[in-house]
DNA sequence: TTCAATAAATGACCAACAGTCATAAAATGA
DNA sequence: TCATTTTATGACTGTTGGTCATTTATTGAA
């Protein structure tokens, strides 16, 4: 009795500080996405959150920290729309391209995420990114993404859709990354009037998208 | 006589301090390389420089600049490499994979210059980056890579080697960005052992990328 | 209700570092 | 030789990420 209500307790305060820090990352998604990761700083995070700067203290270790969880929201809703597709009634080469145009949407509906996923990648080969615990969590977000990846090519050589002469595990790597450099330079095309790389050429993101999983998808489907 | 004198002077003056300015990119990289971008301060690269820190702020406006210079200079050593592939005696379908593994070698042989590409695409679309006249000429050194690249497309459209049914500027993005984000999810692969994404899976970045070069390759060559 | 104990919040403070500037040293050329 | 201009310097400043002693709120037993 005693017990169970002490876990209740437990449990209200647990849940109380998970809100808390959900609301720290709001306010920091916020500040960020008006000012960018390195012009915010943890003072306008804190007066966002209507919090003191120490405070944020009692939740994240560093800004990074913060940046990183905000990561980390972005691959689970990434992740949960790469699931979804695993679920549709179509073929594998389809799925796969679904995949791609999922990819695309997420990234132009929450051009946060965009940002933040490259500050990581960054992160992880500049900084010593000490904070194990969520980059070990950030890491398996990216693996369950491989994954529906890898899956959907699997269904495409079952199902007969994708050529059976390369490793499924390679061509999902090959598939992610690819997309993510093109939808990349896409993006930055289309977001930044001053990247010239591309001024005189007028594509939208989507018909490059479009054409490249056209490319891919002829360069692995069962042609027979 | 008096001025070609003067006009002499001037010219020593300015190689010396061309000469300076390429001593503290120098020094930069040694530093960068050994501890980040993030992690060097200027105080480091003075003294590698062995100048004192004022000195850096008569060649560079800040510390980002020094960065940018040195994603000059590997920008421009990758687009004399691309020249290189376009002088080749060899069909269009080729050179394009040429250009492919000569990305992979430089990023695999010039490992600060893949941080130093990520920075800046990662400046443009976060920081306010006002350094409008390196900004502009790294913009144009992105611009000639990618002429090669179509280049090579548009000779491979005409001996006959690769499709004709895109546009060609269309196909040098679509290769240009997939290249990059395969050699960039595969360097990452190789060279941290945390990144577990691919922790299981044992392909060498060599064979990624040359199995990317295959898939893209028969997704845009001429079968008939 | 009261109160001691525990937990959460705070903002003044500190250290690090990018960037500045008054001063000094060196180079120039008359 | 020396006045003038150019180049170099490091002490100094402002900003900001991160800390911690202190304050405030919560809890639960008496």
């Amino acid at each position: 009795m005693t017990n169970s209500h002490k876990m209740k307790k437990i449990s209200r305060k647990e849940r109380e500080r998970l809100a808390r820090k959900e609301a720290i990352i709001d306010a920091a998604e916020e500040v960020i996405t008006l000012k960018g990761f390195k012009n915010s700083t943890m003072d306008e995070i804190a007066e966002k959150a209507e919090l003191g700067k120490g405070t944020l203290y009692l939740y994240f270790n560093s800004k990074t920290s913060i940046y990183l969880a905000i990561c980390d929201r972005g691959s689970k809703l990434l992740n949960q729309k790469m699931a979804q597709v695993i679920t549709m009634d179509i073929k594998g080469i389809e799925m796969v391209k679904e995949m791609g145009h999922v990819y695309l949407d997420f990234i132009k509906s929450n051009p946060i995420y965009f940002n933040a996923f490259n500050f990581f990648e960054n992160s992880l080969s500049e900084d010593r990114l000490v904070e194990s615990a969520i980059v070990d969590d950030l890491q398996e977000h990216g693996v369950e993404a491989m994954t529906y990846v890898v899956r959907a090519l699997q269904i495409g050589m079952q199902d007969g859709t994708i050529r059976t002469n390369y490793d499924p595990k390679e061509l999902g790597i090959i598939f992610w990354g690819a997309s993510r450099g093109v939808i990349q330079v896409a993006y930055m095309k289309e977001n930044r009037k001053s990247l010239k790389i591309l001024s005189d050429i007028n594509f939208s993101l989507e018909s490059l998208v479009n054409s490249f999983i056209d490319i891919i998808g002829s360069g692995i489907k069962n042609d027979q």
